[in-house]
DNA sequence: TTTTTTGCTGCAATTTGTTTGCGTTTTGTT
DNA sequence: AACAAAACGCAAACAAATTGCAGCAAAAAA
């Protein structure tokens, strides 16, 4: 475990899920890798492993929120760890498809109006669109 | 055509779209209609229409940017009109997955520092989850 | 209007992403 | 070590989305 109580071990038990080989693996490329990846990116990593298993697992962990499910709008799933104390969004390229981070985020506030309004459990989903300047030329 | 302009006719045309009948309906649906609708929906409203037409006219729309793309996660997409007068977005019940829009949007300011930074036709996709008032009884 | 061209549509088949059932293996617990 | 519960691999099933093609309707040209 590692000085941040963040091994994936430990995210695992913390979510009361048990320690596979597998799960192990795909928390730890998850962790130590950024961007959201697709379940096909996430299987080519994860030696000898089943695509149901993959789904499976990502699944779960989607569940316990260890995960976070993103949409580019081109119909494919992609997935990141939900770092807690990196709370960010994503800029996507139209042209290229290449996906950087948006630091910054004002949603907070919006979230606190809708539980003023009686939601319970607010989250979000926010990603932008854009062509980066490489493909503008 | 109606007063504002708004007609599926102009607006097909705006898009530099055929304006085929069955193109007509599925946008006067979605004009006269709020909600995003999935593909399953739109093609129950369209008389005597293939569902590979649905959504050729729906990848179409999207293209000409008439109508933009929402992702509940579900693995569904749904869709709806964007009315540039009425830019908004959403807040689903992860219970009862009811949707709300959320009229209010600090967004634009985000977009703009994204310009700055390089990026041109920038969009977003912003979605909220919760729990709705009736779904904590 | 008539002709020509362009592109939309229906149908059926196909591809692709995701889920499920089941027998076997692994994990956590006593 | 023994056992129950859960996870895994495999193959089959499912569902959403796409594609090829022949016929047809809409737009452009004559």
């Amino acid at each position: 475990m590692d000085k941040n109580n963040r091994s994936s071990t430990y995210v695992l038990k913390q979510a009361k899920l048990s320690n596979t080989k597998i799960r192990k693996s795909i928390l730890e490329f998850l962790m130590e890798n950024h961007g959201p990846f697709s379940i096909d990116e996430i299987h080519k990593q994860i030696f000898d492993c089943d695509y149901a298993t993959v789904y499976r697992c990502i699944k779960k962990f989607e569940e316990c929120a260890i995960v976070s499910r993103c949409d580019f709008g081109d119909n494919i799933s992609r997935y990141e760890y939900k770092d807690l104390n990196h709370h960010h969004h994503h800029i996507i390229c139209r042209s290229c498809h290449k996906i950087s981070t948006v630091e910054y985020c004002f949603l907070k506030e919006m979230e606190k109006m809708l539980t003023d309004q009686g939601y319970k459990d607010v989250s979000h989903a926010l990603e932008f669109f854009g062509i980066c300047q490489e493909c503008q030329n």
